[in-house]
DNA sequence: ATCGCGATTGAACAAGTGTTTAGTGTATGA
DNA sequence: TCATACACTAAACACTTGTTCAATCGCGAT
């Protein structure tokens, strides 16, 4: 359950205030006064509290952080992965603002951003070795590169989200960008490349070891003048 | 061929130093002093030239979106693929500048950064429906939303470099986190999952299905209370 | 009742921003 | 030769930014 702003502390009124304007207007370009008057409080109050602007953003990473490191520690079986699924499709927008937060962190270079980053390819590769483990996963050569890539491609969709929609003429632009059309959009094409692959055999694959072992070969001249 | 600084118009030399900062440090950071500081040259000018900041990013959109959209129209076998992976590779800071220009733009919302998604899509697109013609690449019930989730894939580099050199441990930061080094350790676990695919067996699509299909039932009534 | 202390505000400040303006050269064409 | 146009600069301007400061407000402890 989410509390009303009305039931939180004013100092926690202006971090939830510049945790949404942070991840909407990014960190740069949202103001200490537009924090304080969404959080319908004075400019000096935000010093007040937090100290600095940086010190708002440390605080916002932080909690934002904490917030989404309590969940998702448990989604690691089919049965709750659908469960996720439907649930986020019942309620869109419940975690927008940390969404938008954290696709800020990730672009904006911050240790909140690499932290998150590191923790879900943490926990993409802890899916991955389950999975492995359970048979429902292929096994691998690099469980580790395979996992970077795996997560690299979830958070794409985080990252482009606005671009995804606009792409597949989405007839309402959600908030963020990544909403429940979306999903019902992507998600089985995703999955059908995961499960069937999405070329028609390995010659792309065997392409790529050839150039890449080549290239190994001249290793000793990085930057050929 | 580049051209070295020397060469240029000075107008075309404070474009140049915009779109280095433009990508290095974001539009809102990057200062018309430190572009015209970067060129050589007095703020005034810049103003003089391209009417406003605004007008030197429009400026900056358009030469690097004719730049790319020169070169990238004839990668469709796999021998030129090849033949682009090696050249990257030996060259790697060749593109850096626009690389950093794009991810900008990708991530802050703008024409541009439309412009330049939507044609990564349409040439993924063209690449793979040319590829089921000549049987390289499997064939799938939505060639579009299929060309979308591959084009997020591989974007989702670009956008996220910084993240996975640093999440593979390379041991040199490299300048806009995407580099030869990354590409080594990417390339193959990502064309092995293209190749092979991921899951094991087509659970997780079978319920992905599922769970989209009981949700399309249930939708009128999109935001649960 | 009053003292004290944190919460809170409104106004101010210093620094940085994009932009303007007046002025200086310096070519080029009549 | 001269005048016009243009590239260019230095300084200033108007504005926004983060931050500070003195002054209240409200409330619990003494």
């Amino acid at each position: 359950m989410r509390l009303t702003a009305e039931d939180l502390t004013t100092r926690a009124r202006i971090r939830d205030a510049a945790i949404g304007l942070f991840g909407r207007d990014g960190f740069g370009p949202a103001t200490v006064r537009a924090v304080a008057s969404a959080a319908g409080v004075s400019p000096g109050l935000v010093i007040h509290h937090f100290g600095s602007k940086a010190g708002l953003r440390e605080a916002c990473d932080q909690h934002v952080l904490a917030q989404t490191a309590s969940q998702g520690k448990e989604k690691t079986d089919p049965a709750t992965t659908r469960q996720l699924i439907q649930d986020y499709l019942n309620h869109p927008d419940q975690y927008a603002d940390e969404i938008a937060y954290i696709r800020r962190s990730l672009g904006d270079e911050s240790e909140a951003g690499d932290a998150f980053f590191d923790a879900v390819v943490r926990q993409t590769q802890d899916v991955i070795e389950a999975g492995i483990a359970a048979g429902t996963i292929r096994e691998f050569d690099d469980v580790r590169s395979t996992a970077v890539v795996v997560a690299s491609n979830s958070l794409s969709m985080l990252m482009l989200g606005r671009h995804l929609s606009r792409a597949l003429g989405a007839d309402v632009i959600e908030p963020h960008g990544i909403g429940p059309e979306l999903l019902r959009q992507l998600t089985v094409p995703a999955l059908d490349i995961y499960t069937n692959g999405f070329y028609a055999d390995s010659r792309f694959l065997d392409a790529a070891r050839d150039a890449l072992q080549q290239d190994t070969n001249n290793q000793g001249r990085e930057h050929a003048p």
